[in-house]
DNA sequence: TTTAAATCGGAACTACGGTTCCGGATAAAT
DNA sequence: ATTTATCCGGAACCGTAGTTCCGATTTAAA
């Protein structure tokens, strides 16, 4: 299930195969050359037409668009799910070095504002992040579930740093922050909002949760 | 495509088929007892499926529901979107009334605000709703797109009012507060959020639009 | 009570998307 | 150049969901 699919070695440490054949017992020998190119023009190719069109586009239109047939890509990866968890995981590990870049601004408020920018805007272009966060058609997997804790813990900071700073609320959770964006980045993608007001619902919310006092 | 399904009536009215009936040319002959009782039984377990699930829900589940065969389901909804059509147009049509009666509170403010928390606390308990207003697999027809059109009128109208009293931002459009609190909705429900915390969200939203002066 | 039209129910058909399989092609080692 | 392990491609398979069809059933009129 969640098994390697190139693990063509020996798993058993013990049992060996080639009892005499000592240069290649541990490493697996490399890939050929145009599996390797394949492999690459998958992954490209996924991430444009995921981020496009979301986790659910069928997987034959990815292959089309990598130029190779359903088979290969099968072969490099097991499963669909193992492809889009591939750049979901990616695209997180993006927003959690954003979020640490955020953190290093003096000013807590803007470091928490800029940060929640720049998620809404990743959010509305690359939209296989709402089906991942907001679970449609994912059934969420360790791998994934890890990355995405470790994010909320990096978002937790930068809101934790404006609440100390008296500039935000201290009753807004870091998920409550996370839903209305990434709600709003959903319900406005659906129905076509371009960037520029994208950014103003963004505001709305940043005015929302700000200390009154 | 938009056809009745019990439309056994001639629909042209110069052409009559039996000359000499004269009792039952104008009425198309009332439903029989059993056929009746069938409609009513789907229409409401829909009502409570869709609801529940959203109208992504396998059509097989509301017939069983219901406690009918799909051939007798689909003998009074000619196609899936023709039931759900019909219970979300009931739903919008129940949320003009709601915007209706609020209008009618003096104060304006106050008007928008429980109208909007209503919105908020319909959409989380009727799964439906998003799927329809977020068209997540519905492609919009006619009658659903006057229905729609018209409550956007009338939540217009609440806004104007609160915008007019000066205590809402007059740079917020009606779509704007829609995407705000829909979206909001949707990403709350997904991850059970329970009824409490989604008036909090709200509240916040509300806060964000409020004019700053 | 008989009879015919209306209705019922679910088996079967269709479309679609994910996954498997295997004959043929290809890289690279000898 | 030959050989073989690896890889490629897409036809075929499977499960799921919407829809159609028709023999069995039921209402209600005569």
């Amino acid at each position: 299930m969640s098994e390697d699919h190139r693990s063509v070695h020996a798993t058993s440490g013990a049992v060996v195969t080639a009892p005499s054949a000592d240069s290649a017992m541990c490493e697996p020998r490399p890939m050929r050359a145009d599996a390797a190119r394949n492999h690459e023009k998958i992954l490209l190719a996924a991430e444009e037409i995921f981020a496009l069109d979301g986790v659910t586009v069928p997987i034959d239109i990815v292959a089309e668009r990598a130029g190779v047939g359903i088979g290969t890509l099968y072969r490099h990866f097991p499963t669909k799910e193992a492809l889009y968890e591939e750049i979901v995981v990616t695209r997180l590990r993006g927003l959690i070095a954003t979020a640490d870049e955020c953190a290093k601004n003096p000013d807590a408020q803007e470091g928490l504002c800029s940060f929640l920018r720049e998620f809404a805007h990743q959010a509305s272009e690359k939209h296989d992040l709402f089906d991942a966060l907001g679970q449609a058609g994912i059934d969420i997997k360790v791998r994934f579930f890890d990355v995405l804790e470790e994010l909320m813990v990096r978002i937790d900071v930068l809101r934790q740093r404006a609440v100390d700073a008296g500039r935000v609320r201290d009753d807004v959770a870091t998920k409550d922050m996370l839903n209305l964006v990434m709600g709003t980045c959903h319900a406005a993608g659906q129905s076509g909002v371009d960037g520029a007001n994208l950014q103003r619902l963004v505001d709305i919310i940043l005015a929302g949760i700000k200390n009154p006092n």
